[in-house]
Order: C-alpha cells, then sequence, then structure tokens
DNA sequence: TATGAATGAGCATTCATTCAT
DNA sequence: CATGAATGAATGCTCATTCAT
C-alpha cells in the first residue's frame, strides 16, 4: 500500500467519523453534506470522490458502526470462562462504548436512526447472542424455569439501552463502573432470578 | 362558539393529525409540509394561518401527544382498586395506544423525535409514575427489598417501550393480550420479585 | 345619503388613508394589504369590497393625493392680490402640507412611488403653475431677463422638494415659518434676481 | 490571485451590475432574484454563493454605486485650478454619470430606493463637499454674503438632482453639455449672485 | 485526487385574492 | 356589506451534487 492509499484511507476514515458526528446529532435528513466535510476538514467535493453520495455515507458510517459494536461483543464474549465474570465485562464494554460514542450508540442502539435497516440487524444480532446464551441455561438450569428467552432478552436489551441512553444524559448520577454492575445485576435478575451476595446492590 | 370557528378548530385537528402521521413515519427533516397538507385535505398555506411554521406544527404534534399519553396512564391509574388489575389495565392501554397510535408512539415513547424536550417530558413524566408506586411498595412491603426505586423504574420503562417497538413491527408473533400480560409480569418480577401463579406464562 | 352610505364612504376613506400612510412608508411592492387594512382597522376582505385589488387602492391614495395637493396650491394662488404674500403663503402651503402629510408628500412630490405616472402629473402641474408664472414676469419685467421659465421651475421645484424632503428628518434645525419664508426668498432670487430688505435672512 | 479567484470576483462583479440594473428599475421589492440572476447569467443559486441574501446584495450595490459616485466626485474636484472651470467638469461629470447609469443614478441620488441609509450617506457626503466650498468662498468673499451655505447647498443639490431626473425622460430637449453648462449657472447664480458673460444662457 | 464555485431542482413560506358565512 | 379562513401561485432560499481547474 503506497502512501497516498494511506492517505486516501485516512480521509475516507475521518469522513464516516465525521458522518458519525453529525448523522448522529441531526439525523439523516438533518445533516449537512457541508458540515461533514467540515468536521472531516475536507472540501465538500472530496466526499463525492469516496461515495457516490449522502446515503452511501450513511450506510457505511451505520456499517462501520455495527462492526465495532459487534466486535466488541465478541471480544466480551471471548474472554472469561466464568459467566458472571463475563455478563460484567460485556456490560462494562456497552457502557464504555456509550462513554466514548455517545451520539454513534444513540444512532445504532437507541434512538435516532429511524427505521434503518442496520440499526435492526445490530440490535437483533446482540439480542440473539443473549437469546443463545438464555437457551444454553435452561439446559445446564441456571436460567430461571419458565420463562421464554426471546421475551427476556428483549426486555433486557430495551432496559440496557435505555438506561444507556438516560446515563449519557446523566452521568454525573452514577458511575460508569457502578452501572456496568448494576446492568449485570439486572440481567441476572431477570435471566436467573437471583443477586450474587458479592455483587448485591448496597 | 360559531359554526366558523368550529371549522377552524377542525381544520386545525386535522393539521395535527395529519402532522403527527407525516412526522412519525418521516421524522421533522424529511417530513414535507405539502406531504402534511394533503394528507390533512388543506391546501399548504392553510397550514400557516393556524401555525407559524414547521416547527410550531411539530411541537403542538408533541404536545398533544403527550396530553394523550399522560391522560390515558392517569385513567387507568385511576380505574382500579387492585395492585395488579391495575397494572395489566396499564399495560393494556400502552398496548392498545401502540397498536392504533404506532408511528406515534415511536416518536413520543421510543425512538424517533431525536432529542425533543417534550419527549424526555413524557418519559420522565411516566418513570415518575413507577417510580412513586415502587417507593410506596417499598413502605407497605410489597415491593422487593434492596432496589433502587429510580433504577428499577428506567429499566422497565426501557423493557416495556423496547418490546413495544418490536411488536409493531411482529404484530402476528403474539397476541395484543397475551403481550400486555406479559409485560405486567415483567413488572411484577422486576418490582416484586415474585410472579403470581395466576397469571404465570405458561 | 343614508347613513349606510356614510358608513361605507367612512371606510373607504380610512382605507385610503391607511394605503397613503403604508405605500408611502414600504412602497408598492413593499405595502402588505394585511397591514393597510389593520391600520384601517377593518378586515382584509373588506379591502375587496371597495377597492378591485392592491393597485386600484394605490392609484386612488394617488388620485387623492394630486387633488389634495392641487386644491392646496390653488387656493393659495387664488388668495392673495400681491405677488410677495402670494408667494409666501404657497410656501406655507406646501410646507404645512409636508409636516401633516409627511410620508403622502414623500410619496407623491419627493422620492418613492418610483415611476408612477400621477406623480409626474403633480409635478408637471406644479412646474407649470410656475413656468406661467414665470412667463407673466417677463412680460411684465418683474423676472430676471435672460432666464428660461421652464428651467428656473424646475430648479425651483427641485430644490424645493429636497429641502422638505430633507427637514422631515431635521424639523428641529429650522421652525415651519423660517423654513417657508427661505423657501420663498429663494424662488425670488431665483425668479427675480433681487431680495426684499423686509424677508432678508437674518 | 489565482484564474479560478478571478472568475469568482468576475461573477460577483457581474451579480452587482444586474443587481444595480434590476433594483434601479423594480425597487428591493419588486425585484426578483431570478431576473438579477438571469441579467448575471448565473444560476440562482450562485447569488447566494456571494451573498447571504438578497438585502445584502441590495447593500453591496448601493456601497459601490457610493464609491463610484464619491470617486468621480474627488476626481472632479482635483483636476482644475480654476473655479468655473472646476464646476463645469463637476456638472459635466454628473450629468455623464446620469446619462451612463441612469437608473442606479436615481436609484442612489434622486427618487429609488426609499429611507436607504446609503443613499442619505451619499447626498449628504455631495453636500458637505459644497457646504465646505461655499463657507471658503464667504472667507474669500467671492459667495454671496448673507447666505446661509448648507442652505444654498441642499438647494442646489435638489435643482441639481430634480433637472438630471427630469432630463433622463427628456434627453432630446437639452444635448448633455448644454445642461451641464446651465447647471453649472445655476449653481453661480445661487452662491455668488452673478453671471459670468462667457458662459451666459443664450 | 482534491477543490469549491456553480448549479438548479426542491422546499418552506408569503401574501394577494376569494368566498362561504 | 363585512368578515377572515382558506387558497395556491409566486418567490426567496437551501443544499446535494457536479465539474472545470
Amino acid at each position: 500500500m503506497t502512501r497516498r492509499d494511506d492517505q486516501k484511507d485516512e480521509t475516507r476514515a475521518r469522513l464516516v467519523s465525521a458522518g458519525a458526528a453529525i448523522f448522529a446529532e441531526k439525523g439523516v435528513d438533518g445533516a449537512r453534506i457541508g458540515d461533514i466535510a467540515k468536521v472531516a476538514g475536507v472540501a465538500m467535493g472530496t466526499l463525492y470522490t469516496h461515495f457516490p453520495d449522502k446515503d452511501a455515507l450513511f450506510d457505511e458510517v451505520m456499517r462501520v458502526g455495527k462492526e465495532t459494536v459487534l466486535a466488541g461483543l465478541e471480544l466480551a464474549q471471548s474472554t472469561h470462562a466464568d459467566r458472571e465474570q463475563r455478563d460484567l465485562v460485556a456490560m462494562e464494554g456497552v457502557v464504555a462504548f456509550a462513554q466514548i460514542h455517545g451520539p454513534l450508540f444513540r444512532l445504532l442502539l437507541s434512538r435516532g436512526g429511524g427505521d434503518n435497516p442496520v440499526r435492526r440487524e445490530v440490535i437483533n444480532a446482540i439480542t440473539d447472542i443473549r437469546i443463545r446464551e438464555l437457551r444454553l441455561g435452561l439446559e445446564q438450569g441456571w436460567a430461571r424455569q419458565g420463562q421464554d428467552p426471546e421475551f427476556t432478552a428483549r426486555c433486557e436489551v430495551g432496559a440496557v439501552f435505555h438506561l444507556l441512553d438516560w446515563w449519557l444524559d446523566n452521568k454525573d448520577r452514577i458511575p460508569a463502573d457502578t452501572l456496568a454492575r448494576r446492568l449485570s445485576e439486572v440481567r441476572r435478575w431477570g435471566a436467573e432470578g437471583r443477586l450474587d451476595e458479592d455483587h448485591r446492590t448496597s
């Protein structure tokens, strides 16, 4: 890869990043190409040497966001053998993502972005991971019997994302690590019907 | 109130209704004044004899939506003396609202509408009602001890709205009354830590 | 004439008066029918029961203004036998008109009103009166010999109207009666080439 | 300054020029952006890459007009040492300006343009130049004693501009050079109270 | 490839005029 | 006749997209 290709990729990445910021703040229809270019530090025309039009940039922003989120989740899944630890790490990961990429988090996972299909894909992917876990739990006996794994999973996802959305505007109310711990407790209570002594909310 | 004033109010109401439909479908920036006028069955100029501009119509749509939602909730609160019954009626009400005003529900309560302050007001108002209930429950002993009422309430609200949002695209999966029952179970489990035998999910 | 006709004429007169004010302030294109109706204290539709359209109202405003100005001038002409007295009265009349109908004065006689034909008619009528006087003066020997009456008349008219226009924004600089006296001196100097001792500027 | 910047300036200049023509003909409110763009030979949107809105273009038209007029006047002032010659050159200059930029002349100096502040600035600037000359004349003895320089100057300006305005519609009545000569005679008579033999109107 | 001036279709908004009451 | 809500053509302005440099 030549220096020129590097620069091209760099410019493209900055456009995607700027697009994420502006799309997240204003929505697709509210976003201005000129604003995105300005934030990216390039001329408006440059955007069109990398993407055919506004919608293509938006799609790319969503695609990159999706990959980032799913990669993070996969990492959290693969890290620990212990279930409770793994859950906690997963929640810490999602809290960190929300903290770092606030607007992108909202675009992808809470509100914003409207009916975008990629948004559904991400949420479904996350939900499916949890559904599989819960099914395994029912088999292995650690999951609360009688529950519908899909229903439980969607409740969890809704609760977690809604709380993170609220937290983004109220970060001073709860520290990030406390929030992650509480979220993993919520999930355990919903999934297993018990709270581990060590992590019980004081 | 003369016949003429009646007609004026009627026209205004049709504009708000049409605005709700179009704004909910396309968002503020995506909505076209011409589409709203067409749906309302009036000329484009008519909109401007009732509202100074597009944003003012949007604000009014949100305001009316907020009042409708809160009025329905208050009604559900005041109806039954028995807590479980009251909860079920409340969930039936919110399911019915989502079913009838699908797009408006999303605009006000799930995604869409972006950062609108009225949206926050509605969600906070609903959350506050639940927080007060939970505090009462802690005093009266029926609520699960050790919980943070605000945290529980936000989890519930997130779970319920997320599920309703999902259900709007998957109505064939669960009948409305079953959904309402399950939602009230979710809330009971989260708040009280028990499930009544009669309503346990099969 | 019945009471109803009286009222009709009254309404019409108020529309013309309001039109004069708004047209003078904003010009024909800048004037808003709604503003004129508001100033006249009637509904917008009422305007159209008296005049076919905006231009017709403007024409009427100009026509009435022209008649008022010319009637005042004719009055001043016919009042006094003595030439100097007559001139002074004429200037006093035009100063009074500018003072009372400031905006209308500008519309008709100085700036504003654009290329309106009535405006030209008024100015030409006023100029013609003076041209006839000057021709008489050349015959009778009191007018400065060698002058072109038309040229002199136009200079006088331009000077007088320009000064009045300036005075309207600077009424505190010169009292109305002093202004009228000075204007008649200017005209005498231009026409006769002499200043009467009694009226010389102090 | 690159070729590209040159083109941008060229476009801007054409917009100002076209704006002058259309504004002068129709007034600010009567002017159509589409007409200005058509005359300038550019697309409507181009106007907005150079000026924020219609009023800003109008302001620029007036500003450029003011500079042009004042530059011409200054040039005439500085050219000749002899007072009578200088006056004649000044009048020839203003007649030429009216002849070449007829509508702009009216916009800036006679009627049109309404209450525009730049219009006042130009007229006041021109008047002030003459006031200073007359004060000098009173000191040096060549000006008619007993006059108020400000009053005289305003009369002159009014007379000259009114005659030029009339002349624009009646160019066949008087040749341009004769007009300039007569205007300078008018000014000399008003200011000095004498007419030079050589230039006396035949 | 990068630029940004130019483009022009698209849109929100205005406002003279109409007409049912 | 008076009213003012409704009308819709006209207009100013926006902004995604193009293209000459």
